[in-house]
DNA sequence: TGTACATCAGTGAACGCGCGTTCACTGATGTAC
DNA sequence: TGTACATCAGTGAACGCGCGTTCACTGATGTAC
């Protein structure tokens, strides 16, 4: 039966967190909507009277993940004088993904993702950057800019490899070294 | 018909090499076994007097990327003299996933493969944080090693990055930001 | 303010399709004598 | 070395299943008078 105005906003809020979480634990390919719908209390079958396609969910799921996990918490770590690295280099970061950064939860199959999809994720690269370079007080904009440019691409490559790899101890240590070298100097 | 056991080794091979690119190309699970096939030049019935399942081919194929890039490529690339930091971020490299890194191409897939797949993920990193380590000629083998590994995920986080982002001018700053920064010093 | 009707969120069944896997069959290869 | 038979690589059809998407239906909400 139809719902109001403010509960149907709140079952469409409910279909993209849950695709939120499905996809950065599961992959977007391997997750069904079924499933997504299934995780907001749902039948399947209502899906389409919120969105148009399961791509048009992808873009919006990323960017909600995209808004809470670099918008939100990473900049509430940097801004609180805490080290933005510590929080996205943890343990607790890399056995979450579900609640992590989408960039190294589905980073490889947000490369093959639509246009729309693609601009979300560049959007939150870029939020992560400038998060960075607010880091480094001591460089000149132009320079902090640069370097948090390699430092993000360092952060996002050593938890994806900190999740492949076999051995844990070999996963500590990737995350342990690697924040090591982005909090020295 | 029956093959001779020499052509049947010569299939399973262009089976494997097929997949290796397929995977890298479209994603592990986007792949269907019958585009695999296909680009071995063969009807997908046939598959099973190979394998045992899509799992066993994916570890094999991965296990073929592994080889044939890093073992192979990046380490002649060192070897030779060269940079492989410089083989490896180039734009070459991201416009070919098909024919690049695994790591790159297929990590946050790979966090969510079987065990076996994911020890062969971890000898190509492994591989390659030992290439890298010998460029670092001043330093002891310990420090390198650890230089290495940050390096390393530098190097995929990087490439995964510059395939991802929209904006063709930021991906290609990423890559040449980044080989800035791991060959100067 | 009350009533009649249109709207539409959500359900559950169904659509066609491609998936991984299985199987009967073919006929050349390999093996045993 | 030749012959008879077993093996098995590859084909093409079929299996059950879950996918994204569509649809008829229900009944509460929203709108018009």
């Amino acid at each position: 039966m139809r719902r109001s105005r403010e509960e149907a906003a709140q079952t469409r809020q409910r279909i993209v967190t849950s695709a939120a979480a499905e996809f950065r634990k599961n992959g977007i390919v391997a997750t069904g909507l079924a499933e997504v719908m299934n995780g907001a209390g749902l039948t399947h079958g209502g899906f389409y009277k919120h969105f148009e396609s399961k791509d048009q969910l992808v873009a919006e799921a990323c960017a909600e993940a995209v808004k809470t996990v670099i918008f939100e918490r990473m900049a509430a770590a940097a801004s609180a004088g805490g080290e933005p690295v510590t929080t996205y280099l943890s343990t607790d970061h890399r056995d979450n993904p579900a609640a992590g950064c989408p960039l190294s939860a589905i980073g490889s199959e947000l490369s093959r993702s639509d246009e729309k999809t693609r601009q979300v994720a560049t959007a939150g690269f870029l939020e992560l950057v400038e998060i960075m370079a607010g880091q480094y007080t001591n460089l000149k904009p132009a320079a902090a800019r640069r370097r948090a440019l390699v430092a993000v691409s360092t952060m996002i490559g050593a938890l994806t490899m900190s999740r492949i790899v076999a051995d844990p101890g070999l996963s500590g240590e990737i995350i342990k070294e690697t924040q090591k070298s982005l909090t020295d100097d």
